[in-house]
Order: C-alpha cells, then structure tokens, then sequence
DNA sequence: ATTGACGTTTACGTAAACGTCAATATACTG
DNA sequence: CAGTATATTGACGTTTACGTAAACGTCAAT
C-alpha cells in the first residue's frame, strides 16, 4: 500500500468530497502534514479518517468522534487525570454502543414482523388477481 | 396503563421537550388526534413515538425514520407497488442495520485496545510517584 | 377576578455538517 | 507557454433538528 495519499485519493477511496475532508480538519479531527500548501495524508491519517467515518455510521456527532479520536493518543502520552477521564469515556461509549445494539437487534425484529404482514398483503392480492 | 397521554407526559416520560414532540408532528411522523385545540396521544401514537426515538438513537435522519414508520402501517392497506417498495425498503433498512451491528462490534474491540493502553499508563506512572 | 399551570400558533434563531461557488496558486502536459 | 488538472483559502448558502420567545386561549383553584 502507498506510504501517503492525496485529499482527492481518499475523497474517492471513501466516496466523500474534498470539502467534507477539510472540514473535518478546521474541526481538528485531522492534521495532515503539508508539502507547500498541499495536504499530505500518511496512513495514520488515512486510519483516522477510516475511524471517523465509522463513528459517523453509528451516528456520532463529530465532536465526539474527535474526543474518541483523541482516546487513541491518550495512551501514550497523557496525565494522569486525561488518562482517567478517558478510560470514564471509554466506560460510556460502551454502555451507548451496548444501547445502540439493543436497538437494533429490536429494530430487526420488528423489520420481520413487519415484512411477514407485507408477503401476507401481496399474497392475498395476487390470489384475488387470479380470481378476477 | 393509560388509554391516553398529553403532550407533556410523553415529553417526561422520554425526556424530550414538547417542542421537539410538536416538530415530529409537523414533519408528518406523528398524528395525534384533537380535542378542541389540544392533542391527545393514543397509545398506538406514543408507540411511533417510542419507535422514533430508538430509530433517532441509531442515527437515522427524521425523513428515513419516517419511511420506516410508515412501512408498519402499509402491511394493512397498501396497495402492490407499495408494499413491494416496503419489502425493498425493509431490505435495506436491514443491511444498515447489519453494518450498524459490524460498526458497532469493530469500536468496541478498539476500545478493549484503547483501555489496555489506558491501564497500562497509569500503572506506569502510579509506579513511578510511587519510587518518588 | 386573578394567578398559575398547561396548552396553542407563529416566527425567528441557531448549531452541525457540509455544499457551492469564486479567486488564486501550483504542476504537468502537449 | 498556453491549457488542463488539481490544489488552496474564504465566503456564503443549505438542510436538519430543534430552541426560544411572543402572544394568546383554557381551566381549576384561590
């Protein structure tokens, strides 16, 4: 794999602009180095990026994404307060996760009960179609 | 348990503002009926309500909870075209909820990572004021 | 009769998360 | 060396999901 990347390479690796990218810079949730004026991504950002992208399918604001973001250096260099604080993060973010999962292993049962009463719907429909 | 609820008991009961509840109902996910000029909520109107709330908890955008909402009532009177739009949208609804599930599962293995980190720092420098 | 709790509509404000230009710089390419 | 592609910053626009405030109705209790 390439040592580093380009904003429009991981744009179109991850099917978001350029834009959407910078954004998340000037929100401090990247810190590409640069060559001139141009961003230079090296696979640690490409990660972070990756990273962030999964915090928002789950529905993260990107506030929070940073603060997880920023867990992940914590362990290296951190106090002793930040490194508590964050393992008080880490406890939350399990007990919002474990959340998430019960909604949607609820979320999936009602998709049955509601897809078993849609098949019943056009099974009645289609057998009166043959009728007429 | 109630045959009915105000607006005020279900912003309790879920702790949202009655405002937020207002905006649901303005954005075509709730319909409560009237008595005069007030809403009276149904138990089957605090159920969406319910159900809102967990599609809110995983993330989705108002307008897609909304489909969603509306695929329980098309198992009874919809018409072909529409329930089987519903089943392709039940379709979808669950890979999003399976790459939800794999999201989910791929944060909580980093935070195992990130904690470890964690624990291991601050065993070091507790260690360490320890030898001062 | 008024106070207070609860409800209503209407309207404007706001924060988050970008999109959409415009103007400019830099680099390669024929 | 003009043209094309890709990069940059800056400014303004947009959508979503409400918050906040104004101005008013209603009903029970004091």
């Amino acid at each position: 794999m390439q040592e580093t990347f380009t904003i429009s390479e991981l744009g179109k690796e991850f099917g978001i602009t350029t834009r959407a990218i910078r954004f998340y810079e000037d929100k401090q949730l990247l810190a590409p180095s640069r060559k001139g004026q141009k961003r230079i991504y090296s696979r640690s950002d490409r990660t972070r990026l990756k990273l962030l992208l999964r915090g928002k399918r789950l529905g993260w604001p990107l506030e929070e994404i940073r603060t997880v973001l920023d867990m992940y250096d914590a362990g290296h260099g951190g106090e002793l307060k930040q490194l508590e604080y964050t393992c008080q993060k880490i406890c939350d973010s399990r007990e919002q996760l474990a959340q998430q999962k019960r909604d949607i292993d609820a979320a999936l049962k009602d998709l049955d009960t509601i897809e078993s009463r849609c098949q019943l719907r056009i099974k009645s429909i289609k057998e009166n179609e043959d009728a007429a």
